[in-house]
DNA sequence: CGATTCCCCTGATAGC
DNA sequence: TGCTATCAGGGGAATC
C-alpha cells in the first residue's frame, strides 16, 4: 500500500522520465478509475510530478492530474519500444488508463481492487483539494518536534494510531509506518494523545523521521502490490520491525509482537514496550 | 469532536 | 475439485 516513502519513490522516478514530454493521446480502459475531464489532457506536456500526501500530482500546461494508489494502485513507465512488459508486470487486465507519450514511451495505472483513480483537475480545484483535505508534511521542515506536540494536544482523546493516520492532521502516514514509528517510540496505538508526555512526543518526533527517511532509503514496501515505476520492489520489508510480525520476536526484547484490530486497520506492537496508558 | 460501520473491489485462504 | 464465506485495507460518507 503506498504511502510516502513509496509515493516519493515513484515521483522521483516519474519526473526523470515525463517531465518535458506531451501526452499524444490516452486509452480509458476502466471509465469509472478516471475522472473529470480526462480527454482534455490530449497534447498537454507535462511541468512537473509531485508528491502531496499519498498523492502523485502530475502538473500539466493547463491542468493536472493527481493521482491516488490508494490499496493496489501502480504507475508503470515504459520506454519507448517496451509495450507489454516491464520488469514482469504486464499491460494486462489491471491496467485500467493509460498514457501515451509523443516519444512513443507510456504510462500504465495499475490497480487491482480498483479503489484509486486518475483525476484531472484545474489549478483551483487542486489547489484547493491540496489545502482543504491534508494536513502537514512530516518531511517538511516546518514539522518540528513542537509542531507535533501541538498536534498532539489539540486532539488529546484521539488514540495515536488513528490521530497519526488521519491524513487531514498528518499527510502521508499510513498503516504500516505509524505501526513502525510507534514502535520506535514505544507508545501504544490505543493511548489517548492527551496522555503523551513532551519526552513521549519527541520520541515519536525522531520515531517519525527514522522510519519514513529509512522506508526511503530502501525505496518503500513491498509486501502487497507496491512496486516502483520500473516494476522493481521497495527492499523496506526486510527492515520493518513490527509490521505483520506478529508472532515474531520484538527485534529490542524478544517478546512475541502482537496484533490488534483499530479502526478495521491491522495494528502491531509489542505488548511489554509499548503499554497502553490510561 | 471522535468512534464505528458500511462500502468500493478482488485475490488469497480456510472450511467443507 | 470446487464452491462459499471471510478477510485485508485507504478513504469517504453516514450514523451514533
Amino acid at each position: 500500500m503506498p504511502e510516502l516513502p513509496e509515493v516519493t519513490t515513484i515521483v522521483n522516478e516519474l519526473k526523470e522520465e515525463i517531465v518535458g514530454k506531451t501526452i499524444d493521446d490516452l486509452e480509458v480502459r476502466l471509465p469509472k478509475m478516471a475522472q473529470g475531464a480526462i480527454g482534455g489532457v490530449q497534447g498537454q506536456k507535462v511541468t512537473s510530478v509531485e508528491r502531496r500526501a499519498k498523492l502523485i500530482v502530475i502538473r500539466l500546461s493547463t491542468d493536472n492530474l493527481a493521482i491516488h494508489p490508494k490499496m493496489t494502485g501502480q504507475l508503470f513507465y515504459l520506454p519507448p519500444g517496451k509495450n507489454e512488459t516491464i520488469a514482469g508486470e504486464k499491460d494486462g487486465k489491471y491496467t485500467h488508463v493509460v498514457f501515451n507519450f509523443s516519444d512513443g514511451s507510456r504510462l500504465l495505472f495499475n490497480d487491482l481492487r480498483q479503489f484509486g483513480y486518475v483525476k484531472v483537475l484545474s489549478n483551483e480545484q487542486l489547489n484547493k483539494i491540496l489545502s482543504e483535505h491534508y494536513g502537514i508534511e512530516p518531511v517538511d521542515p516546518a514539522f518540528t518536534v513542537e509542531k507535533l506536540n501541538g498536534i498532539i494536544k489539540s486532539h488529546p482523546s484521539m488514540r495515536m494510531k488513528a490521530l497519526l493516520t488521519d491524513q487531514t492532521i498528518i499527510a502521508g502516514i499510513g498503516n504500516i509506518y505509524v505501526d513502525e514509528a510507534l514502535w520506535e517510540a514505544k507508545t501504544h496505538p490505543l493511548t489517548k494523545a492527551g496522555l503523551l508526555t513532551d519526552q513521549e512526543i519527541a520520541a515519536l518526533h525522531t520515531g517519525i523521521t527514522i522510519v519514513l527517511t529509512d522506508a526511503l532509503k530502501y525505496l518503500g514496501t513491498s509486501m502487497d502490490m507496491y512496486r516502483r515505476t520500473t516494476g522493481e520492489k521497495g527492499e523496506y520489508e526486510q527492515h520493518r520491525r513490527v509490521y505483520r510480525r506478529d508472532g515474531q520476536p520484538c527485534p529490542r526484547c524478544k517478546t512475541t509482537i502482537k496484533r490488534i484490530t483499530v479502526g478495521g486497520r491491522g495494528t502491531h506492537f509489542c505488548p511489554k514496550e509499548q503499554v497502553q496508558k490510561h
